[in-house]
This record gives structure tokens, C-alpha cells and sequence, in this order.
DNA sequence: AGTGGCACTCGATGTATATGAGTGCTAAAA
DNA sequence: TTTTAGCACTCATATACATCGAGTGCCACT
């Protein structure tokens, strides 16, 4: 971009001002942002020729300047510093949850609620597990006379169990053929096999048990979909209404926010790696056109990738933003390696 | 209530057509609505009495009216006749989830996601555990070098279970202490003695081992306030954003309405059994004075009781909504009951 | 008791005017 | 060549005022 100093500058200034304000920002405005260094004349040129590069919009003929996509776009890639999160902040985050002893089920949802409880925005995150990641085990462990709990431990060392009653007395016979059969059938299969098609081509197998087995082999099913799925949480969704500008559509908007299959369809877009940021009119979804989001990508130890992400305002406070993302992504990496690893 | 029968019907048809079109009423329409049985101007004298009583409202001096809460009190009290469900619409319940072979653990979920659906209106169900049920048994369940499942069954049927990794290697002697230590220190008690204080107080007992078992007894302890708390479930908020009087503080109703505590308040103040409808300024709490909320309570088979309701403007069908919500209430506890008992 | 008639109220709608923030452009200054 | 002062111009916003009409309240009449 052959942008000068100055006009860098002035951009940089109508950004970081119209996200504080909310207001159009006008000529003179700037020049005193800038201690008068230059007269509004001067910069009402510089607005101008910002204006023809499509950088900057103005809402009627007698407002200011607001930055356009493209021009929060230049400013987000160029003009701001990224602003490291200080020790105030990560204090409030440690103490939303315990990093030292995280809880393995709610820490993803917790991560969510913090990130959105900071930024102010809706905030998501996700895990995603592997094509490659196979059942390692069924357990069928019987604790009841007709209940039965359902585990699968999968090769990336995710466990979940169920708990299932049974239409039958529950006997050291049935458990046992029910084990070899997972065994058999089951176990080594990557998740992505273990499809509801494929499930029924093997309950027929089972010839005059398969009626009472099948809700039990559905259970499997189940467990194995979850963990392929992996986690996936929004929360803090209607802190959205609070932005005018989003509290239009506010309904359509969070309609689709919180639809998982939408947000997944943002992550996928995103970069393999790192952080990527959708300004506005980027965004591929018709109801996210005023909205920006943010989305970070972490591996998990080689096991698996996870993704956290915000959405928000296009009028948001990037270079905040951007760091508390990062910081979250780089916190979730390690705490769910060190869970699946230690 | 000393009202004649024409002053009834007039309360009638203003609520009637208030609730489909949203404006006021005026004399003229109620006259014609009423094939011009009487004139505008008997209509209006009328109208002046149920004024004075308090039952309508007027927006403006040269608006119809309109009725107020104490209005649709009485319509739902003496006037309405609830509208039985029709065969086409338990249809359509039957679509959104397969009443004859529930998931047991989606049932709530998908009761309230489907009353949500067919009201229009922002839908919950809960269920309530009674005080005094007891822990029948706490199962641990080895499976893996370390780790073990944790497996809690109450005294009215209900089982739950968690995973957790162990950090020490799970032995034979291991599982048999902790399984012996719960049978002596947990089982028989009621959910509600399980108490975060309790667990700590029988920690300390365990000495030299407390430090590797707090994380099991932990678990043991969210499974039984899981299960105290019972299930929850609140669908389809976002639904409320269509209905204007509702979007202009939508931020604040929605915050209230998803927080599971204000819904059991709400809960708890309706009646024992059966519906109970709370209309407008009814309702105890501040973020909810424009709001009705139907709520009907049903037993599961005498081991602990259930609600399902809905939160939707006061300019609601209440003929239509309170035959839906106990039909769902009805077939809830059916389903429960089998599923608990069967 | 019920009705026709009529004055009255008041929000909604439309028009005209003033205000002022902010721009674009030109000519002068640096 | 770059910067600035000056000024005409634009257009959203605010205000004032007149008009309109739906709907009421009340009185006199049937």
C-alpha cells in the first residue's frame, strides 16, 4: 500500500477513534488528535484521497469519516500494535477459572465464558478431532441388574462414557460377548467409519439378539459421534444486542451465531494456524456482514487442533481483541496437551 | 366478578383481536366483530365501565384499548376455553421427537426445543429432585493404567456417570478402599447432606491419601449435585426478539430468562400441580413485567416431579399456549415415568 | 337501556424553516 | 510543491406549526 506516513497516521486515528466513540470522525477532530500538527484543511485532503482508495466511507455529505471494511482491514495488517495482555487482566482470567487445576469437562465452556465476559463479544470455542483418530476400546462394564455403562476410549485418549439400561438381565455372558463383539467390530476403526450406516450393517449380524442390542450399540454410536464432533460452545451470544448497529438483525444474527455448524463453517475458513480476523463484508455468511470476527487456532500436543474464537462489532477494539484471543488460544493449547498428555 | 354477559364477551373479543393484530381496539371494530348487535356507542359505555374496573387500558386518549394485565386475568380465568390440541399439531410433536423410544437423555431437551418451536415463545423444562432421595450406591469402575469411571446411583433411579483420569496407577486394593470408603461415607445419605463442606470434613479422614483422592470424591460430589439439581433447559430465547415490545429491552430479559435460577424462582412461586399463568406485572421480577409465563408441573411416578413452561409477550394465545404446554406436561411425565420405572 | 350525534383529544403525518457539523474547492501563503 | 485559510455548499437534525382522523366521552333523544 503506497500509503504516506501521514495518511497512515490519519487512518490509524479515525479507526481507533470511531471504535471508542461510535461517532463519524471529522477533519478537525483529527488534526487536534494530532496536537494541530496539521490544519483540517490538510488532513480534509488526506480523508479525501483515503476516501477515493476506498479506505474510509462517509454516511451522508455533511458527517465525517468512518473506516470501511478495507480500511480496518489496512489498519488491522499494517497500522495497529498488537497490545499484549497485561498482568490486571490475567489476573481476572485466572480467577474465572483455575488454570492450575482446570476441570477437563467444563474447561472449554469456561474458556468461553471468560473470553466473552472480557471482550464483550460473543465468544466460541471448539475442538476438532483428527480423520486419523481410531476406537482404541469399548468397555461394557455392568453395574446394575439391567444397567449397563458404555465407554469408549478413543487413540487420542479421549474418554466418555454412558449409561444405558438394558431390556434384559444384565449376565458375565451377555457383557462378555457384548466386549468381543466391540472388540471385534469396533475397536481400530477411525470414528469417521463408525457411521450410523455401518452400525446397522453390523447389528444384522447379530441375528435375533440385534433387537435388544441396538439401543446399546446406538449408545456407542452416540459416544463415538460426540467425541468425533469434539466440543463446541457460544457463549455470551446476547452481549450483542447491546451493539446498535448488530441489535438491528439482532435476531437473525444470533440465529445463526448460534447454529454450530455456522461457526464451523468460519473456523474452516480461518487459517491452519495463528489468527485470522474476518472484517465485515469479508465475512462469506449474509447475517455476519456487520460483524467481525476473530478466530485462533491451537494444536493440542499433536492430538487434535482446537479453535477460539470472538464475534463482534466491525467497530471493535482490534488490537485488544486480537491479544485476548491469542492469549486464550495459547492458555487452551497447553492446558488441554498437559489433560490429554499428563 | 359482577360482569354481565355483553360486557364479558366485549373483554372477549378486545382480547381476542388485540392478541392477533397487536393494536388497540376501538368500539366500532368490537361492534362489527359482533355483527352490529350493538352499536359503537353502547360498545364504548361499555368499554368506560370496564375501564373503571381496570380491566383495559388506553395507550392514548384517541387509541382503542387495549387489555391490561388484570384484563387478561380475567380472560384467562372466567372467560377463555382452553383449546384442546388438535390431532395435526401432536403430529408434528411426534416429528420433533420420537415419543415411542426417547433418549432419555435429550428428552428435556428436545420437549423444550419443541414446545419452543410450536408457541413461539421461549420454552423450558426442569426437573426438580426430591430432598429425600439418597445415594443408593457409588460404583468405581477401573479402566485404564489410570484412569476410572465414577458411577453415582440414586434411590429414585437415576444414574450418572463421569470419567477421571487418576494420578497414581489404578490397583485392585485402590478401587476396593475407595469403593469401601463411599459405601461407608456416602451411600444412604441424601443429595442434599452431600455438600461440598461434607466432602471436605471426610477428606480429612483420609489422611495421607487425601490429596490423590479429592479429585474422585470431587467428581463424586458434582455427580450428586448434578443429579440434586436435576436437568434444565431453556430454548429458543432468541425467539422473543420478533415481538416488539419484547426487543426494546431484549438484553435484559434474555440475560434473566437464561439464568436457571430466576426460571426455578419462577417455578417454584407456580402452584404445587397443574398450570399456573403469570401475566405482565404478575410476574415477581422487574425484567419480566412485560412478559406472561405458563408453567405446568407434573409428577414422574411419585419419585420426583417436573415443570415445563414457557416465557412469550403478554399479547399471547393463551387458549392455545396453556393446551400446548400441558400436553407436553401430560406426555412428559408419561415418558419420565416410563423411563424411570420401565 | 340503547342509540345517534357532535365536540374534543391527541398521536400521526406533512411542510417549512433554521441550525450546524462537516465537506470540497480555490486561492494565497510557506 | 505543500500547506493553509476562507467560503460556499450539502444534508441530517431539530423545531414550529397546520392538518387529519381514529376514537372517545357525553348529552339528548328514542
Amino acid at each position: 500500500m503506497e500509503l504516506d506516513e501521514r495518511k497512515r497516521r490519519i487512518l490509524s486515528v479515525i479507526a481507533e477513534l470511531y471504535t471508542q466513540t461510535g461517532e463519524p470522525v471529522g477533519s478537525k477532530v483529527v488534526s487536534l488528535y494530532l496536537n494541530s500538527a496539521y490544519s483540517p484543511a490538510t488532513i480534509r485532503n488526506d480523508m479525501a484521497v483515503l476516501f477515493e482508495l476506498g479506505l474510509l466511507e462517509q454516511p451522508h455529505t455533511s458527517a465525517g469519516r468512518v473506516p470501511s471494511h478495507l480500511g480496518y482491514r489496512v489498519f488491522v495488517d499494517d497500522l495497529m500494535q498488537v497490545r499484549p495482555v497485561n498482568g490486571q487482566l490475567r489476573d481476572s482470567i485466572e480467577a474465572m477459572f483455575n488454570i492450575r487445576d482446570p476441570d477437563p469437562d467444563k474447561l472449554l465452556e469456561d474458556a468461553a465464558k471468560a473470553l466473552s465476559e472480557i471482550t464483550g463479544c460473543a465468544a466460541f470455542t471448539a475442538t476438532r478431532t483428527p480423520d486419523s483418530v481410531t476406537v482404541r476400546r469399548v468397555e461394557i462394564i455392568p453395574s446394575g441388574e439391567n444397567t449397563l455403562v458404555i465407554m469408549v476410549m478413543t487413540s487420542n485418549g479421549v474418554i466418555r462414557s454412558k449409561v444405558r439400561r438394558t431390556g434384559f438381565r444384565v449376565t458375565a455372558e451377555v457383557v462378555e460377548f457384548l466386549r468381543a463383539f466391540c472388540a471385534g467390530k469396533i475397536a481400530g476403526l477411525t470414528l469417521r467409519d463408525i457411521s450410523l450406516r455401518y452400525m446397522s450393517t453390523i447389528t444384522v449380524e447379530l441375528g435375533e439378539y440385534s433387537r435388544v442390542f441396538t439401543p446399546l450399540l446406538a449408545a456407542v454410536l452416540e459416544l463415538c459421534s460426540e467425541i468425533y464432533a469434539g466440543q463446541y460452545y457460544m457463549e455470551g451470544g446476547i452481549k450483542l444486542l447491546q451493539y446498535p448497529e448488530l441489535a438491528r438483525n439482532a435476531g437473525e444474527l444470533l440465529g445463526h451465531v448460534w447454529e454450530r455448524e455456522n461457526i464451523q463453517r468460519l473456523i474452516d475458513q480461518a487459517q491452519r494456524t495463528g489468527t485470522t480476523i474476518f472484517i465485515g463484508k469479508e465475512n462469506q455468511s449474509q447475517e455476519m456482514q456487520n460483524c467481525s470476527a476473530i478466530v485462533s487456532k491451537y494444536g493440542i500436543g499433536g492430538r487434535g487442533s482446537g479453535a477460539i474464537g470472538l464475534i463482534g462489532p466491525i467497530r471493535m477494539d482490534y488490537a485488544a481483541m486480537v491479544a485476548e484471543t491469542e492469549y486464550f488460544a495459547r492458555l487452551m493449547g497447553e492446558l488441554l496437551t498437559e489433560i490429554y498428555d499428563g
